[in-house]
DNA sequence: ATATATTTTTAGTCTGTTCTAAAAATATAT
DNA sequence: ATATATTTTTAGAACAGACTAAAAATATAT
């Protein structure tokens, strides 16, 4: 039986090596869990035991096979439940990412599928990242960054790079949600700023605000 | 802060103490928490240590009113989500109760407040027990064991006393749920059993099975 | 009321997860 | 390439919650 914190560390580790295949350091990892290095060689080297990941020493960690089926398996838990929480409960994107932590964890098969059903298989969830389906395969968004958007191009906005509540907050204050059109009128050389119209109403937006919203073009 | 451990502890204790005021003995809160007196009576020393239940040695445990406030949250926000599988996900009542003993600790008042007004605050549970509101006030229904029901008298099922998969499982299979007619057509004084009338179908019901079903004069 | 049985507590150990401090390995800089 | 800095591991301890075995308190039976 897999324990709360193991589970946690997988999915660490999984975002860590950016989908799977990456060797993560005990250093990364255990500032991904706001601990200290120690404790993380000492989850790594359970991990290794149970097969989770492979395991050497000072080189770093990578998931195994089952322990990707793992960490997949609780990323597709926590989207399914924000999607919940902002569908039908109407929480705002900004408010579910610690209660889906909380949320991903609970253990059954069948109330994960039957989620999924009462949600209508949604493929994708608030922040726009995708959720993975039963047997683990996601729908990947042909998505870019703001930032490498063409002037006088009109897209939609289609996830969040960030989805810290700050970052989240500042785009509700200036209405930009998954789905809004975003027009793009002008470049700024100088600082990388970017001015576009969004809901009729012109606005320049930062760089680090154009690195972390991800559109398509319409 | 309060651990899953400990709310799960302070849950059993409200049980036990039949609505929060009789003392519970250590053997019971073992046998209830499957677990062994020992262990039990640690519990229940660090459970006094932080004001939860007033406890004094070989005399069993109480619980203070900040105990038996913990315990009723606990309750309502499992009875509440027992109401989010069985009306939403579809379950059926005889699968709930251990998916509710997750989710029960998920912590976050918004969340109860808004699953509550989702599910338009239910006042009781799929095996007809009263959900506590915001205030711990319960709603309680003025209803009867089917063995001191009255022969020629119809009623309503409003409850279960024994809420496992077993018994719920065997009504299930004479249909008979919540709301369910039950017209009682003898009482056979040698064993106890009823004769009852069902959907239109008659059937007799052993005692076992009087003493666990809750009605209501119509 | 004394002996016996039962319940409850204590003492000491185990496991899981964390920590600190120190040692070992690796990486970086001149 | 040697010294220095950084990263990682080890060793040892802490805490929560469980266990076993034995001791202490309470209850029951004659």
């Amino acid at each position: 039986m897999i324990t709360l914190t193991e589970e946690n560390y997988i999915k660490a580790i999984y975002h860590l090596s950016k989908h799977g295949k990456e060797m993560v350091s005990t250093n990364a990892l255990a500032e991904a869990m706001r601990t200290k290095a120690s404790s993380a060689t000492d989850m790594v080297k359970k991990l290794a035991e149970k097969n989770y990941v492979d395991y050497k020493k000072y080189q770093g960690a990578i998931l195994t096979e089952s322990g990707s089926t793992i960490a997949i398996n609780v990323i597709r838990k926590h989207r399914l439940w924000e999607v919940f929480l902002v569908d039908k409960l109407h929480f705002s994107w900004d408010e579910v990412h610690e209660l889906a932590e909380q949320l991903e964890h609970i253990k059954s098969q069948k109330l994960i599928d039957k989620l999924d059903a009462f949600l209508g298989h949604p493929t994708h969830d608030p922040h726009g990242d995708p959720i993975p389906d039963k047997h683990g395969d996601f729908t990947f968004i042909d998505k870019i960054m703001l930032a490498q958007a063409q002037v006088n191009e009109t897209y939609n906005c289609v996830g969040v790079n960030d989805s810290s509540s700050k970052f989240l907050q500042y785009l509700n204050n200036n209405k930009i949600e998954l789905g809004t059109k975003i027009e793009v009128l002008h470049k700024e050389a100088f600082d990388s700023s970017i001015k576009i119209k969004v809901n009729g109403l012109e606005m320049v937006v930062s760089n680090s605000v154009a690195q972390n919203l991800y559109i398509q073009k319409v």
